[in-house]
DNA sequence: ATAATATGACTGACTGGTCAGTCAGTAAAT
DNA sequence: ATTTACTGACTGACCAGTCAGTCATATTAT
């Protein structure tokens, strides 16, 4: 949207022409090929723009000169500046979300379960821009209500349960004690929401070890165990 | 600043007119009653526009037409939309931060003051617009460094001081028994700003009971006690 | 007390820069 | 030769910030 009131002309407009037009999926794709480079690096510029300057606070004409393409060529992949953002956000979590189903329901114990989790977040999360895409979401989510609630059905919905039941096993088994952890599987998840904050705002002021701070997290859920 | 270079005319405008000009601060206010009135129409009018629009999406024009005053109005008392923005922000914490640190430093029981404080917290921040702030600078802290520094210096770094101090206390004691709380103070404000974010996003989707959360977590940080 | 004058707060139409979205024209692939 | 992708100058809405003019209050003169 463009501010205020726009949808100017195009009504409910959809990119009509690359995106792989027909079905020729699998051969030939000289034109296929270029067309889904094209769009990866409108999403990879797209991403430095919005995470440097939120929705609102960025240009268009910025992305384009970033994927070194024409500002037109945009509207050739993106019905218009708030799909981009859109499908941006979308995009970015899709892979997240399914590599934290698939950490194993094996009965390695919860412990261990939740130190690949913590790993795998500090590494894909808090290593990359994705930690500030979880601040794009928060930031611009009121005003998007459509992108919260995306956000919540398809990511945090599916996060939380899963931790939810991973913690009712994990009391079950008497691995843990306290039952909130399964009713509130927020407080479980809580200190990574303060690491990707703190480490967007705070950093330079005050840096945070993550990794030390989410290990004595650990520690407090399962009832200390000093590993030296 | 008007998106991107602007600063157009005014060098470090400053506004110049009322704000209650001269000393004569006792008597013959009409004047400067209404001075103070109109700041403050226009700081309350100012909070619900940056907090539903942030700040680049926000119009001065909507901002006036709030406080029923004219735009050219805004700028008698603050120098531009950036100071606006940044003044409310201080403005709207000042008060709580006081707050927080005026609760008794006596030797109630560490849970009954943190208990208050959630209280406090819970009443004046998650209870009033303070909420959208506390998002507000989430969302723009990164293209306002001078608003990150200010926030964490006035705001957080006591906040963080005072909680460290508290749980020291608390492990000496030997209310507390797991040392990370004074270390790492942030464990124990996370489940707040979960709060905050939550509320703002997910609230209507997935309503979360914050006052039983947060008992759940002082449960879990003095080692249960079911309070009936 | 009342009128004349001075002060400074307030107004809103205006300016100039900005930017989302368009489309006629060009280049490249088939 | 034809179809499809790409380009970038252009348009029109938009909005921060300005300033000449208006009006309410305060001060001084009568």
């Amino acid at each position: 949207m463009s501010a205020r009131n726009p949808k100017r002309r195009s009504e409910a407009a959809s990119p009509k022409r690359p995106v792989v037009n027909r079905a020729s999926a699998g051969k030939g794709g000289v034109r296929e090929a270029r067309s889904a480079e094209r769009r990866d690096a409108i999403l990879a510029a797209a991403l430095e723009e919005f995470a440097a300057n939120g929705f609102a606070g960025t240009r268009l004409d910025d992305i384009a000169q970033r994927a070194k393409i024409a500002k037109g060529t945009i509207y050739l992949y993106f019905a218009d500046k708030e799909t981009l953002f859109q499908e941006l956000l979308r995009a970015m979590f899709a892979p997240i979300v399914r590599a934290l189903e698939h950490i194993p329901k094996s009965d390695m114990p919860t412990r261990d379960i939740l130190e690949r989790m913590i790993g795998l977040f500090v590494q894909e999360v808090l290593g990359t821009r994705r930690k500030d895409v979880i601040r794009l979401i928060i930031a611009e989510g009121p005003r998007f209500p459509k992108l919260a609630e995306f956000h919540y059905r398809e990511v945090l919905s599916r996060v939380m349960a899963a931790m939810s039941a991973l913690m009712a096993r994990a009391i079950a088994r008497g691995e843990v004690k306290n039952q909130a952890y399964a009713k509130f599987p927020q407080l479980l998840a809580a200190p990574g929401l303060v690491a990707v904050i703190w480490s967007g705002l705070f950093e330079r002021f005050a840096p945070l070890d993550v990794a030390a701070m989410m290990r004595a997290h650990l520690d407090i859920v399962f009832g200390e165990r000093k590993t030296p």
